[in-house]
DNA sequence: TTGAGCAAGGGTATTCAGTACCCTCCCGCG
DNA sequence: CGCGGGAGGGTACTGAATACCCTTGCTCAA
Protein backbone atom coordinates (compact mmCIF):
# COMPACT_ATOMS: atom_id res chain seq x y z
CA UNK A 1 0.00 0.00 0.00
CA UNK A 2 1.68 2.79 1.67
CA UNK A 3 5.63 2.62 0.63
CA UNK A 4 7.13 2.42 4.21
CA UNK A 5 10.54 3.70 3.09
CA UNK A 6 11.01 6.90 5.43
CA UNK A 7 10.31 6.43 9.16
CA UNK A 8 6.65 7.54 9.89
CA UNK A 9 5.90 9.09 12.69
CA UNK A 10 4.68 5.99 14.00
CA UNK A 11 4.27 5.62 17.87
CA UNK A 12 4.92 1.52 17.57
CA UNK A 13 8.18 1.01 16.25
CA UNK A 14 8.16 -2.12 14.26
CA UNK A 15 10.50 -0.60 11.64
CA UNK A 16 12.85 -3.65 11.71
CA UNK A 17 10.44 -5.68 9.32
CA UNK A 18 10.94 -9.40 9.69
CA UNK A 19 9.91 -10.94 6.59
CA UNK A 20 9.78 -14.53 7.40
CA UNK A 21 8.34 -13.90 10.88
CA UNK A 22 5.23 -12.20 8.78
CA UNK A 23 5.06 -15.38 6.27
CA UNK A 24 4.89 -17.63 8.75
CA UNK A 25 1.95 -15.83 10.33
CA UNK A 26 0.50 -15.20 7.33
CA UNK A 27 1.17 -19.06 5.77
CA UNK A 28 -0.22 -20.51 9.43
CA UNK A 29 -3.60 -18.20 8.90
CA UNK A 30 -4.01 -19.46 5.52
CA UNK A 31 -4.26 -23.14 6.73
CA UNK A 32 -5.74 -22.57 9.81
CA UNK A 33 -8.83 -20.79 8.43
CA UNK A 34 -8.55 -23.82 4.97
CA UNK A 35 -8.32 -26.90 7.05
CA UNK A 36 -8.67 -25.95 10.82
CA UNK A 37 -5.94 -25.27 13.29
CA UNK A 38 -5.56 -28.78 14.72
CA UNK A 39 -5.47 -30.59 11.28
CA UNK A 40 -2.47 -27.89 10.66
CA UNK A 41 0.74 -29.11 11.09
CA UNK A 42 4.00 -27.00 11.94
CA UNK A 43 5.46 -28.68 8.79
CA UNK A 44 2.41 -27.81 7.23
CA UNK A 45 3.37 -24.21 7.72
CA UNK A 46 6.82 -24.19 7.16
CA UNK A 47 6.37 -26.27 3.84
CA UNK A 48 3.85 -23.59 2.75
CA UNK A 49 5.76 -20.34 3.89
CA UNK A 50 8.95 -22.11 1.98
CA UNK A 51 11.70 -22.35 5.06
CA UNK A 52 12.62 -24.70 7.09
CA UNK A 53 11.09 -26.08 10.24
CA UNK A 54 13.63 -25.09 12.81
CA UNK A 55 13.19 -21.58 11.51
CA UNK A 56 9.76 -21.52 13.42
CA UNK A 57 10.60 -22.44 16.56
CA UNK A 58 13.05 -19.42 16.22
CA UNK A 59 10.15 -17.18 15.59
CA UNK A 60 7.32 -18.33 18.06
CA UNK A 61 8.15 -20.42 20.86
CA UNK A 62 5.12 -22.62 19.97
CA UNK A 63 2.11 -22.83 17.55
CA UNK A 64 -0.37 -21.50 19.59
CA UNK A 65 2.22 -18.37 19.66
CA UNK A 66 2.01 -17.55 16.03
CA UNK A 67 -1.75 -17.15 16.56
CA UNK A 68 -0.97 -14.13 18.53
CA UNK A 69 2.04 -12.50 17.09
CA UNK A 70 1.62 -8.94 18.36
CA UNK A 71 0.99 -9.75 22.10
CA UNK A 72 4.67 -10.12 23.67
CA UNK A 73 5.04 -6.34 21.77
CA UNK A 74 1.78 -5.39 23.22
CA UNK A 75 2.67 -6.18 26.34
CA UNK A 76 6.21 -4.60 26.70
CA UNK A 77 4.34 -1.41 25.57
CA UNK A 78 1.90 -1.72 28.19
CA UNK A 79 4.82 -2.12 30.70
CA UNK A 80 6.55 0.48 29.42
CA UNK A 81 3.62 2.85 28.80
CA UNK A 82 2.69 2.42 32.61
CA UNK A 83 5.91 2.81 33.94
CA UNK A 84 6.59 6.41 32.10
CA UNK A 85 3.28 7.55 34.60
CA UNK A 86 4.37 10.16 36.53
CA UNK A 87 2.87 10.27 40.32
CA UNK A 88 0.60 12.77 39.52
CA UNK A 89 -1.53 10.72 37.37
CA UNK A 90 -4.91 9.44 37.70
CA UNK A 91 -3.90 5.67 38.51
CA UNK A 92 -7.33 4.83 37.41
CA UNK A 93 -6.80 6.65 34.22
CA UNK A 94 -3.82 5.50 33.17
CA UNK A 95 -4.60 1.61 34.22
CA UNK A 96 -7.89 2.52 31.22
CA UNK A 97 -5.23 4.20 29.11
CA UNK A 98 -3.47 1.11 28.93
CA UNK A 99 -5.98 -0.97 28.15
CA UNK A 100 -6.36 1.01 25.23
CA UNK A 101 -3.54 -0.07 23.98
CA UNK A 102 -3.86 -3.52 24.06
CA UNK A 103 -7.59 -1.94 21.90
CA UNK A 104 -5.54 -0.27 19.03
CA UNK A 105 -3.02 -3.30 18.31
CA UNK A 106 -6.95 -5.63 17.58
CA UNK A 107 -8.14 -2.31 15.60
CA UNK A 108 -5.07 -1.92 13.83
CA UNK A 109 -6.03 -5.33 12.24
CA UNK A 110 -9.65 -5.71 11.81
CA UNK A 111 -9.88 -8.63 9.58
CA UNK A 112 -6.71 -10.22 11.11
CA UNK A 113 -8.14 -10.00 14.90
CA UNK A 114 -11.73 -11.47 13.55
CA UNK A 115 -10.35 -14.54 11.70
CA UNK A 116 -8.03 -14.90 14.95
CA UNK A 117 -11.28 -14.34 17.30
CA UNK A 118 -12.89 -17.33 15.18
CA UNK A 119 -10.08 -19.39 15.80
CA UNK A 120 -10.12 -18.88 19.37
CA UNK A 121 -13.96 -19.72 19.59
CA UNK A 122 -13.31 -23.40 17.86
CA UNK A 123 -10.27 -24.33 19.30
CA UNK A 124 -10.25 -25.14 22.84
CA UNK A 125 -6.21 -24.47 23.54
CA UNK A 126 -6.33 -21.22 21.27
CA UNK A 127 -8.97 -20.37 23.68
CA UNK A 128 -6.85 -21.20 26.80
CA UNK A 129 -3.62 -19.82 25.37
CA UNK A 130 -5.70 -16.72 24.78
CA UNK A 131 -7.36 -16.64 28.38
CA UNK A 132 -3.29 -16.80 29.51
CA UNK A 133 -2.30 -13.53 27.57
CA UNK A 134 -5.01 -11.72 28.95
CA UNK A 135 -4.17 -12.87 32.24
CA UNK A 136 -0.36 -11.31 31.74
CA UNK A 137 -2.00 -8.00 31.09
CA UNK A 138 -4.62 -7.91 34.31
CA UNK A 139 -1.26 -8.96 35.93
CA UNK A 140 0.68 -6.01 34.17
CA UNK A 141 -2.25 -3.63 35.45
CA UNK A 142 -2.07 -5.02 39.15
CA UNK A 143 1.08 -4.87 39.39
CA UNK A 144 1.12 -1.15 38.04
CA UNK A 145 -1.88 -0.20 40.64
CA UNK A 146 -0.36 -1.88 43.71
CA UNK A 147 2.77 0.01 43.86
CA UNK A 148 0.43 3.09 43.76
CA UNK A 149 -2.27 1.88 46.00
CA UNK A 150 0.47 1.01 48.32
CA UNK A 151 -0.34 3.17 50.96
CA UNK A 152 -3.99 2.60 50.99
CA UNK A 153 -5.55 0.07 53.52
CA UNK A 154 -6.57 -2.57 50.97
CA UNK A 155 -4.66 -0.99 48.54
CA UNK A 156 -3.41 -5.21 46.96
CA UNK A 157 -6.83 -6.10 46.88
CA UNK A 158 -7.81 -2.75 45.58
CA UNK A 159 -5.21 -3.06 42.73
CA UNK A 160 -6.38 -6.83 41.81
CA UNK A 161 -10.07 -6.45 41.64
CA UNK A 162 -9.54 -2.92 39.91
CA UNK A 163 -7.47 -4.42 37.51
CA UNK A 164 -9.90 -7.50 36.49
CA UNK A 165 -12.71 -5.34 36.47
CA UNK A 166 -10.77 -2.82 33.42
CA UNK A 167 -9.57 -6.27 31.62
CA UNK A 168 -13.37 -7.57 31.83
CA UNK A 169 -15.04 -4.63 31.01
CA UNK A 170 -12.16 -3.84 27.67
CA UNK A 171 -12.92 -7.64 26.93
CA UNK A 172 -16.76 -7.19 27.12
CA UNK A 173 -16.10 -4.01 24.47
CA UNK A 174 -13.53 -5.57 22.27
CA UNK A 175 -15.84 -8.92 21.93
CA UNK A 176 -18.50 -7.00 20.73
CA UNK A 177 -16.70 -5.47 18.42
CA UNK A 178 -15.44 -8.56 17.05
CA UNK A 179 -18.27 -10.78 17.17
CA UNK A 180 -20.04 -7.71 15.15
CA UNK A 181 -17.23 -8.59 12.21
CA UNK A 182 -15.17 -6.06 13.29
CA UNK A 183 -16.64 -3.50 11.47
CA UNK A 184 -16.53 0.35 12.55
CA UNK A 185 -14.62 2.08 15.60
CA UNK A 186 -14.63 -0.07 18.39
CA UNK A 187 -12.71 3.03 20.65
CA UNK A 188 -16.53 4.20 21.41
CA UNK A 189 -17.92 1.07 23.12
CA UNK A 190 -14.64 0.37 24.85
CA UNK A 191 -14.55 3.93 26.54
CA UNK A 192 -18.39 3.39 27.58
CA UNK A 193 -16.87 0.09 28.97
CA UNK A 194 -13.82 1.55 30.88
CA UNK A 195 -15.99 4.77 31.99
CA UNK A 196 -18.79 2.25 33.62
CA UNK A 197 -15.68 0.66 35.45
CA UNK A 198 -14.64 3.80 36.70
CA UNK A 199 -17.89 5.27 37.56
CA UNK A 200 -18.74 2.23 39.63
CA UNK A 201 -15.55 1.72 41.07
CA UNK A 202 -13.61 5.42 41.35
CA UNK A 203 -15.66 7.53 40.12
CA UNK A 204 -13.42 10.53 39.82
CA UNK A 205 -13.99 12.82 36.67
CA UNK A 206 -14.23 10.99 33.27
CA UNK A 207 -12.94 12.38 30.51
CA UNK A 208 -11.39 11.64 27.52
CA UNK A 209 -8.19 10.39 27.26
CA UNK A 210 -6.10 11.74 30.22
CA UNK A 211 -9.61 12.82 32.25
CA UNK A 212 -7.21 16.14 33.61
CA UNK A 213 -8.81 18.39 35.58
CA UNK A 214 -7.45 21.60 34.56
CA UNK A 215 -7.58 23.85 36.77
CA UNK A 216 -9.19 26.85 35.23
CA UNK A 217 -11.95 27.55 38.05
CA UNK A 218 -10.08 27.15 41.41
CA UNK A 219 -13.48 27.48 43.47
CA UNK A 220 -13.71 25.87 46.56
CA UNK A 221 -16.09 23.38 46.90
CA UNK A 222 -17.97 22.21 50.16
CA UNK A 223 -19.43 18.82 50.48
CA UNK A 224 -22.03 17.89 53.49
CA UNK A 225 -22.82 14.61 53.75
CA UNK A 226 -23.52 12.25 56.67
CA UNK A 227 -20.41 9.36 56.75
CA UNK A 228 -23.00 6.57 56.13
CA UNK A 229 -23.74 7.61 52.99
CA UNK A 230 -21.36 5.31 50.57
CA UNK A 231 -18.37 7.22 48.65
CA UNK A 232 -19.88 6.73 45.18
CA UNK A 233 -22.75 8.16 45.85
CA UNK A 234 -21.06 11.37 47.29
CA UNK A 235 -18.66 11.52 44.22
CA UNK A 236 -21.69 11.32 41.59
CA UNK A 237 -23.99 13.97 43.40
CA UNK A 238 -20.69 16.11 43.46
CA UNK A 239 -19.58 15.76 39.89
CA UNK A 240 -23.47 16.44 38.82
CA UNK A 241 -23.90 19.41 40.96
CA UNK A 242 -20.11 20.84 39.36
CA UNK A 243 -22.02 19.59 35.90
CA UNK A 244 -19.25 17.72 34.87
CA UNK A 245 -19.12 15.18 32.23
CA UNK B 1 -21.72 -21.16 53.84
CA UNK B 2 -24.68 -22.43 55.02
CA UNK B 3 -24.28 -25.97 54.27
CA UNK B 4 -25.74 -27.76 57.60
CA UNK B 5 -27.11 -30.77 56.39
CA UNK B 6 -27.61 -33.82 58.53
CA UNK B 7 -25.70 -36.10 56.38
CA UNK B 8 -22.40 -34.92 56.90
CA UNK B 9 -21.90 -34.72 52.87
CA UNK B 10 -23.48 -30.92 51.70
CA UNK B 11 -23.07 -30.62 47.83
CA UNK B 12 -19.95 -32.75 47.15
CA UNK B 13 -20.79 -36.30 46.38
CA UNK B 14 -17.74 -38.28 46.41
CA UNK B 15 -18.74 -41.93 47.47
CA UNK B 16 -18.23 -43.50 44.70
CA UNK B 17 -13.87 -43.43 45.35
CA UNK B 18 -11.67 -44.70 42.67
CA UNK B 19 -9.01 -45.88 44.79
CA UNK B 20 -6.66 -45.93 41.19
CA UNK B 21 -7.66 -42.03 40.61
CA UNK B 22 -6.28 -41.25 43.91
CA UNK B 23 -2.95 -43.28 43.83
CA UNK B 24 -1.93 -41.43 40.55
CA UNK B 25 -2.57 -38.22 42.14
CA UNK B 26 -0.21 -39.49 44.69
CA UNK B 27 2.11 -40.96 42.92
CA UNK B 28 2.17 -37.89 40.49
CA UNK B 29 2.61 -35.24 43.33
CA UNK B 30 5.50 -37.44 44.79
CA UNK B 31 7.56 -37.22 41.62
CA UNK B 32 6.20 -33.36 40.81
CA UNK B 33 7.72 -32.62 44.18
CA UNK B 34 10.58 -34.65 44.00
CA UNK B 35 12.09 -34.19 40.60
CA UNK B 36 9.79 -30.97 39.14
CA UNK B 37 6.45 -31.12 37.09
CA UNK B 38 8.52 -31.23 33.46
CA UNK B 39 11.28 -33.50 34.60
CA UNK B 40 8.42 -36.26 35.35
CA UNK B 41 6.89 -38.28 32.35
CA UNK B 42 3.76 -39.98 32.23
CA UNK B 43 5.91 -43.07 32.35
CA UNK B 44 7.47 -42.21 35.86
CA UNK B 45 4.18 -42.22 37.11
CA UNK B 46 2.37 -44.84 36.16
CA UNK B 47 5.26 -47.05 36.79
CA UNK B 48 5.58 -45.72 40.23
CA UNK B 49 1.62 -46.25 41.29
CA UNK B 50 1.80 -49.51 39.17
CA UNK B 51 -0.67 -49.38 36.92
CA UNK B 52 -0.68 -49.01 32.71
CA UNK B 53 -0.24 -46.03 30.93
CA UNK B 54 -2.89 -46.38 29.10
CA UNK B 55 -4.96 -46.04 32.54
CA UNK B 56 -3.46 -42.39 33.16
CA UNK B 57 -5.50 -40.88 30.50
CA UNK B 58 -8.30 -43.10 31.36
CA UNK B 59 -8.99 -40.65 34.19
CA UNK B 60 -6.88 -37.29 33.20
CA UNK B 61 -7.07 -36.01 29.88
CA UNK B 62 -4.16 -34.63 30.27
CA UNK B 63 -0.81 -34.11 32.08
CA UNK B 64 -1.82 -30.92 33.49
CA UNK B 65 -5.25 -32.60 34.81
CA UNK B 66 -3.69 -34.39 37.91
CA UNK B 67 -2.28 -31.44 39.30
CA UNK B 68 -6.06 -30.68 40.00
CA UNK B 69 -8.13 -33.37 40.19
CA UNK B 70 -10.95 -32.02 41.54
CA UNK B 71 -11.56 -28.91 40.02
CA UNK B 72 -14.39 -30.29 37.70
CA UNK B 73 -16.12 -31.57 40.41
CA UNK B 74 -15.99 -28.11 41.75
CA UNK B 75 -17.46 -26.69 39.04
CA UNK B 76 -20.13 -28.83 37.83
CA UNK B 77 -21.15 -27.67 42.06
CA UNK B 78 -21.23 -24.52 41.12
CA UNK B 79 -23.07 -24.39 38.16
CA UNK B 80 -25.60 -26.66 40.02
CA UNK B 81 -25.53 -24.21 42.73
CA UNK B 82 -26.21 -20.99 40.83
CA UNK B 83 -29.01 -23.30 38.57
CA UNK B 84 -30.58 -24.12 42.27
CA UNK B 85 -31.11 -20.31 42.73
CA UNK B 86 -34.57 -18.77 43.35
CA UNK B 87 -35.13 -15.50 41.55
CA UNK B 88 -35.73 -13.67 44.76
CA UNK B 89 -32.23 -14.11 45.81
CA UNK B 90 -29.81 -11.46 45.62
CA UNK B 91 -27.31 -12.62 42.57
CA UNK B 92 -24.46 -10.54 44.01
CA UNK B 93 -24.60 -12.96 47.46
CA UNK B 94 -25.57 -15.69 45.46
CA UNK B 95 -22.04 -15.71 43.33
CA UNK B 96 -20.24 -14.38 46.47
CA UNK B 97 -21.50 -17.84 47.55
CA UNK B 98 -20.90 -19.72 44.64
CA UNK B 99 -16.99 -18.59 44.78
CA UNK B 100 -16.91 -20.03 48.45
CA UNK B 101 -17.63 -23.13 47.31
CA UNK B 102 -14.21 -23.21 45.25
CA UNK B 103 -12.40 -21.96 48.85
CA UNK B 104 -14.29 -24.74 50.45
CA UNK B 105 -12.66 -27.09 47.98
CA UNK B 106 -8.98 -25.69 48.99
CA UNK B 107 -9.78 -25.51 52.36
CA UNK B 108 -10.61 -29.17 52.47
CA UNK B 109 -6.88 -30.14 51.81
CA UNK B 110 -4.82 -27.28 53.11
CA UNK B 111 -1.48 -29.17 52.48
CA UNK B 112 -2.20 -30.10 48.96
CA UNK B 113 -3.36 -27.05 48.42
CA UNK B 114 0.04 -25.41 49.52
CA UNK B 115 1.99 -28.02 47.31
CA UNK B 116 0.18 -27.71 44.21
CA UNK B 117 0.36 -23.82 45.00
CA UNK B 118 3.86 -24.22 45.07
CA UNK B 119 3.98 -26.19 41.83
CA UNK B 120 1.75 -23.60 39.65
CA UNK B 121 4.34 -20.77 40.78
CA UNK B 122 7.64 -22.30 39.25
CA UNK B 123 5.86 -24.37 36.37
CA UNK B 124 4.73 -21.74 33.58
CA UNK B 125 2.57 -24.48 31.69
CA UNK B 126 0.68 -25.02 35.17
CA UNK B 127 -0.01 -21.65 35.38
CA UNK B 128 -1.56 -21.17 32.47
CA UNK B 129 -3.51 -24.39 33.08
CA UNK B 130 -4.64 -22.85 36.05
CA UNK B 131 -5.79 -19.35 35.04
CA UNK B 132 -7.57 -21.03 32.50
CA UNK B 133 -9.73 -22.75 35.46
CA UNK B 134 -10.26 -19.56 36.81
CA UNK B 135 -11.71 -18.20 34.01
CA UNK B 136 -13.74 -20.56 33.56
CA UNK B 137 -15.34 -20.35 37.29
CA UNK B 138 -15.80 -16.92 36.07
CA UNK B 139 -17.70 -17.71 32.92
CA UNK B 140 -20.23 -19.67 35.02
CA UNK B 141 -20.47 -16.68 37.46
CA UNK B 142 -20.76 -14.45 34.79
CA UNK B 143 -23.24 -16.23 32.47
CA UNK B 144 -25.40 -16.85 35.88
CA UNK B 145 -25.26 -12.95 36.02
CA UNK B 146 -25.91 -12.04 32.57
CA UNK B 147 -29.33 -14.38 33.01
CA UNK B 148 -30.30 -12.43 36.49
CA UNK B 149 -29.29 -8.74 34.64
CA UNK B 150 -30.65 -9.24 31.84
CA UNK B 151 -33.71 -6.06 32.62
CA UNK B 152 -30.49 -3.91 33.56
CA UNK B 153 -29.33 -1.07 30.95
CA UNK B 154 -25.60 -2.67 31.20
CA UNK B 155 -27.04 -6.07 32.13
CA UNK B 156 -23.85 -8.21 29.76
CA UNK B 157 -21.26 -5.76 30.85
CA UNK B 158 -22.57 -5.45 34.60
CA UNK B 159 -22.35 -9.06 35.04
CA UNK B 160 -18.88 -9.89 33.43
CA UNK B 161 -17.60 -6.88 35.16
CA UNK B 162 -18.66 -8.12 38.89
CA UNK B 163 -17.34 -11.66 38.15
CA UNK B 164 -14.39 -10.75 37.54
CA UNK B 165 -14.28 -8.57 40.88
CA UNK B 166 -15.71 -11.34 42.79
CA UNK B 167 -12.74 -14.12 41.56
CA UNK B 168 -9.83 -11.10 41.71
CA UNK B 169 -11.50 -10.60 45.08
CA UNK B 170 -11.35 -14.44 46.16
CA UNK B 171 -8.56 -15.25 44.52
CA UNK B 172 -6.68 -12.56 46.30
CA UNK B 173 -7.47 -13.72 49.68
CA UNK B 174 -7.38 -17.29 48.80
CA UNK B 175 -3.11 -16.76 47.15
CA UNK B 176 -2.29 -14.97 50.77
CA UNK B 177 -3.79 -17.83 52.74
CA UNK B 178 -1.67 -20.24 50.74
CA UNK B 179 1.40 -18.09 50.74
CA UNK B 180 1.27 -18.40 54.28
CA UNK B 181 1.15 -22.33 54.03
CA UNK B 182 -3.07 -22.63 54.31
CA UNK B 183 -2.57 -22.16 58.17
CA UNK B 184 -5.68 -21.41 59.32
CA UNK B 185 -9.26 -20.35 58.15
CA UNK B 186 -8.89 -18.51 55.11
CA UNK B 187 -13.15 -18.39 54.86
CA UNK B 188 -12.68 -14.50 57.10
CA UNK B 189 -10.13 -13.40 54.67
CA UNK B 190 -12.42 -14.40 51.77
CA UNK B 191 -15.38 -12.65 53.42
CA UNK B 192 -13.12 -9.71 54.04
CA UNK B 193 -12.57 -9.77 50.27
CA UNK B 194 -16.02 -10.26 49.21
CA UNK B 195 -17.80 -7.78 51.11
CA UNK B 196 -15.52 -5.56 49.51
CA UNK B 197 -16.27 -5.99 45.88
CA UNK B 198 -19.96 -5.82 47.63
CA UNK B 199 -19.46 -2.33 49.14
CA UNK B 200 -18.28 -1.03 45.88
CA UNK B 201 -20.39 -2.84 43.40
CA UNK B 202 -23.62 -2.76 44.60
CA UNK B 203 -23.70 -0.31 47.34
CA UNK B 204 -27.56 0.15 46.97
CA UNK B 205 -27.87 -3.27 48.78
CA UNK B 206 -25.40 -4.39 51.74
CA UNK B 207 -27.80 -7.74 52.82
CA UNK B 208 -26.66 -10.40 54.71
CA UNK B 209 -23.49 -12.48 54.54
CA UNK B 210 -20.92 -9.70 54.82
CA UNK B 211 -21.85 -6.17 54.67
CA UNK B 212 -20.69 -4.42 57.04
CA UNK B 213 -21.10 -0.40 56.56
CA UNK B 214 -22.51 -0.97 59.93
CA UNK B 215 -24.02 2.78 60.22
CA UNK B 216 -23.09 3.20 64.07
CA UNK B 217 -21.83 6.77 63.27
CA UNK B 218 -23.93 9.15 61.67
CA UNK B 219 -21.95 11.85 61.85
CA UNK B 220 -21.93 14.49 59.18
CA UNK B 221 -18.91 14.96 57.32
CA UNK B 222 -17.66 18.22 55.98
CA UNK B 223 -15.41 18.45 52.52
CA UNK B 224 -13.54 21.65 51.56
CA UNK B 225 -11.25 21.39 48.57
CA UNK B 226 -10.34 23.20 45.41
CA UNK B 227 -12.38 22.41 42.24
CA UNK B 228 -9.33 21.56 40.61
CA UNK B 229 -8.54 19.05 42.69
CA UNK B 230 -8.66 15.04 41.35
CA UNK B 231 -11.45 13.50 42.79
CA UNK B 232 -9.69 10.12 43.13
CA UNK B 233 -7.14 12.07 45.62
CA UNK B 234 -10.36 13.68 47.50
CA UNK B 235 -11.36 10.22 47.76
CA UNK B 236 -8.61 8.99 49.31
CA UNK B 237 -8.08 11.78 51.70
CA UNK B 238 -11.66 11.21 53.35
CA UNK B 239 -11.28 7.86 53.41
CA UNK B 240 -7.89 7.56 55.05
CA UNK B 241 -9.60 10.19 57.22
CA UNK B 242 -12.31 7.99 58.43
CA UNK B 243 -10.64 5.23 58.89
CA UNK B 244 -12.03 3.22 56.46
CA UNK B 245 -10.95 -0.40 55.80
C1' DT C 1 42.70 -10.23 -0.27
C1' DT C 2 41.94 -13.35 2.99
C1' DG C 3 40.47 -15.48 6.82
C1' DA C 4 38.22 -15.09 11.50
C1' DG C 5 34.03 -14.42 13.36
C1' DC C 6 29.26 -14.36 13.55
C1' DA C 7 24.50 -14.12 12.53
C1' DA C 8 20.67 -16.35 10.04
C1' DG C 9 18.75 -20.18 8.42
C1' DG C 10 18.48 -25.40 7.36
C1' DG C 11 18.37 -30.34 8.51
C1' DT C 12 18.00 -34.43 11.37
C1' DA C 13 17.41 -37.21 15.41
C1' DT C 14 15.29 -37.59 19.86
C1' DT C 15 11.99 -37.02 23.68
C1' DC C 16 7.51 -37.13 25.23
C1' DA C 17 2.46 -36.02 25.45
C1' DG C 18 -1.58 -37.68 23.57
C1' DT C 19 -4.39 -40.98 20.57
C1' DA C 20 -5.94 -45.25 18.22
C1' DC C 21 -6.39 -49.89 18.25
C1' DC C 22 -6.53 -54.22 20.15
C1' DC C 23 -5.74 -57.51 23.79
C1' DT C 24 -6.81 -59.92 28.37
C1' DC C 25 -8.99 -60.59 32.55
C1' DC C 26 -13.10 -60.69 35.47
C1' DC C 27 -17.83 -60.80 36.68
C1' DG C 28 -22.61 -61.36 36.19
C1' DC C 29 -26.35 -63.32 33.51
C1' DG C 30 -28.91 -65.80 30.22
C1' DC D 1 -21.59 -72.92 29.11
C1' DG D 2 -21.24 -69.15 26.40
C1' DC D 3 -21.47 -64.38 26.01
C1' DG D 4 -21.16 -59.57 26.70
C1' DG D 5 -19.43 -55.69 28.81
C1' DG D 6 -16.47 -53.03 31.64
C1' DA D 7 -11.92 -52.24 33.68
C1' DG D 8 -7.34 -52.32 32.83
C1' DG D 9 -2.95 -53.31 29.92
C1' DG D 10 0.11 -53.02 25.97
C1' DT D 11 1.85 -51.32 21.49
C1' DA D 12 2.34 -48.44 17.68
C1' DC D 13 1.75 -43.94 15.78
C1' DT D 14 1.33 -38.76 15.28
C1' DG D 15 3.10 -34.44 16.11
C1' DA D 16 4.98 -30.64 19.06
C1' DA D 17 9.15 -29.21 20.91
C1' DT D 18 14.16 -29.55 21.71
C1' DA D 19 19.20 -30.51 20.88
C1' DC D 20 22.85 -30.62 18.02
C1' DC D 21 25.25 -29.65 14.02
C1' DC D 22 25.76 -27.99 9.28
C1' DT D 23 25.74 -24.42 5.48
C1' DT D 24 25.64 -19.75 3.73
C1' DG D 25 26.70 -15.09 3.58
C1' DC D 26 28.22 -10.88 5.48
C1' DT D 27 31.50 -7.85 8.10
C1' DC D 28 35.70 -6.46 9.77
C1' DA D 29 40.36 -6.50 10.77
C1' DA D 30 45.10 -8.11 9.65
Amino acid sequence: MSEARDPLPGVTPAQPKPPMREALVDAAFELFLARGYEQTTIDDIVSLAGVGRRSFFRYFPSKEDVVFPDHERCLADMTEFLAASADTDDPVARVCDAARLVLRMYAEKPAFSVQRYGLTRQVPGLRTYEVSVVWKYERTLAEYLRVRFADRPDGKLRANVLAASVVAAHNHALRDWLRAGGKGDPTEAVDRALSFVRQTWSPEADGPGGGQTAGESEDVVVVITKRSTPMWRVVREVESSLGEN
